[in-house]
DNA sequence: GTCCTGGACG
DNA sequence: CGTCCAGGAC
């Protein structure tokens, strides 16, 4: 006999902020876990009793001031693993768990890079590149069955933007971006849940920017938000989507989340 | 025949941030006139619409960036008579406007006074008395039937606050306000339409800081704001309310709206 | 407490 | 467009 697993992945840009959208999310969707990025807020601040009221009684926080933060809130037991700071610089990017079915579940937000794709002329740009070097040096070493989800701010297939041209040199899209993120992903065989279950070249947005008039109608979107699973993990996988619905709710987040379920 | 004239006043500590609750006021207490103090905002963004929907077609606004500004609002016919500076530093405190039934209403907001109740250490006390000072200047000069209204930040009886006692040395119930307000007060025979309808000693408050844990539970109220009128004009008055549960709704201001109907 | 602004960041 | 903060005012 087995049993549905159901995990949500979502960039909620300020939890605070978005904490009624977040409480629809899980009474619609229900799932036994969601990870978080973008919480914005330290842990003393954070807004635990919505949770435990939904029965997310298990938190995994890892919050600071003003930007960042991740968290991992479940509804069954999970087992903090441990932080990564592959930046050596304090920001809260990572928080990973080890699960009771012998899961582990990593969640990562991944820097922005900032506006210009030059690393001499803007250092984000840099540190970026490095971060997901970083985490690649870690991923060859990974040796359990593992689903990484988070916002890696990358765009990699053509497919995955409004326009694979206008975006090229735009930070998210770029080739140098697409091929550092490439190198992350062959490094431990990552299975690419988004498109196992929404193969390319089929559109797959995960963000819409503010700045839009009408999101909807313009469709700038980008695919930065994903659920990577190691191939044993990636075979217990029976449905992957993308909730492209809560973009369009009341003071949405720009991002929306992702929910994959396995049978375990 | 005649027919009732319903003014209103409320220093609504910005119009934008507070557009809910004035809509709620106008639909429940449908005033002819509101005059509003602290619009905080320039009169290009002021939003006029709301009130347009709700018969308000006669719109004074004089508001500037940031602080201060003041409005009048109408339902019926209002003729701008002028913008008094009295402090001659460009802010935006005071409009006049002529009715056509003959009198003239006066919408001011006084400086509030800084913290400190002393000249020297704190220049805006002093520009706060000067304030009032000017005013009884001009206010010699009134001849016309007039209804003087707004947040006159002067609290002027003991039962005009929680606690008398307390307040002495509290900038707004200073006796050196007390009597600069008094001579105001004196200076055209303006009659306390608050006190004409509310004797003294009885408990009238129309703001409570934003500070206490519970307005109402504590009460540590004090009546700042005002409907003076001359004494014709005062003749008229049938009912004058402080709209006391206003402090109490969703994102309040800190004062309440004051309403008198005048039978003309 | 709650508002405004202006800057950083996205 | 929208988050957070700091600083000033009340």
């Amino acid at each position: 006999m087995s049993s549905i697993l159901k995990i949500a992945s979502w960039n909620i840009n300020s939890v605070r902020a978005r904490i009624d959208i977040v409480e629809k999310f899980l009474t619609e969707e229900s799932p036994d876990i969601l990870c978080l990025q973008e919480t914005k807020v330290i842990d003393g601040d954070f807004p635990e009793g919505v949770f435990r009221r939904l029965g997310y009684n298990h938190l995994v926080l890892c919050g600071q001031r003003m930007h960042h933060g991740v968290a991992i809130l479940s509804r069954i037991p999970i087992r903090e693993d441990r932080r990564h700071d592959w930046q050596d610089n304090g920001e809260a990017r990572h928080v990973g768990v080890q699960l009771d079915c012998g899961i582990r579940l990593e969640n990562v937000y991944v820097p922005a890079g900032g506006d210009i794709p030059d690393r001499e002329l803007n250092p984000k740009f840099g540190q970026k590149l490095d971060y997901i070097e970083r985490m690649t040096r870690w991923s060859e070493k990974c040796d359990q069955p593992t689903l990484l989800v988070g916002d890696f701010n990358v765009a990699p297939l053509e497919c995955d933007v409004w326009s694979h041209k206008q975006l090229l040199n735009v930070v998210s899209h770029t080739p140098i971006e697409v091929e550092s993120l490439d190198r992350l992903q062959q490094s431990n065989e990552w299975v690419d849940l988004g498109r196992q279950f929404h193969p390319a070249p089929g559109r797959l947005y995960t963000w819409w920017s503010y700045r839009a008039q009408d999101w909807a109608k313009s469709d700038r979107g980008r695919r930065l938000d994903h659920m990577w699973a190691t191939p044993d993990v990636a075979k217990l996988a029976i449905r992957h989507d993308v909730h492209e619905p809560c973009r369009g709710w009341v003071r949405p987040s720009d991002h929306v989340p992702l929910v994959t379920e396995f049978a375990i």
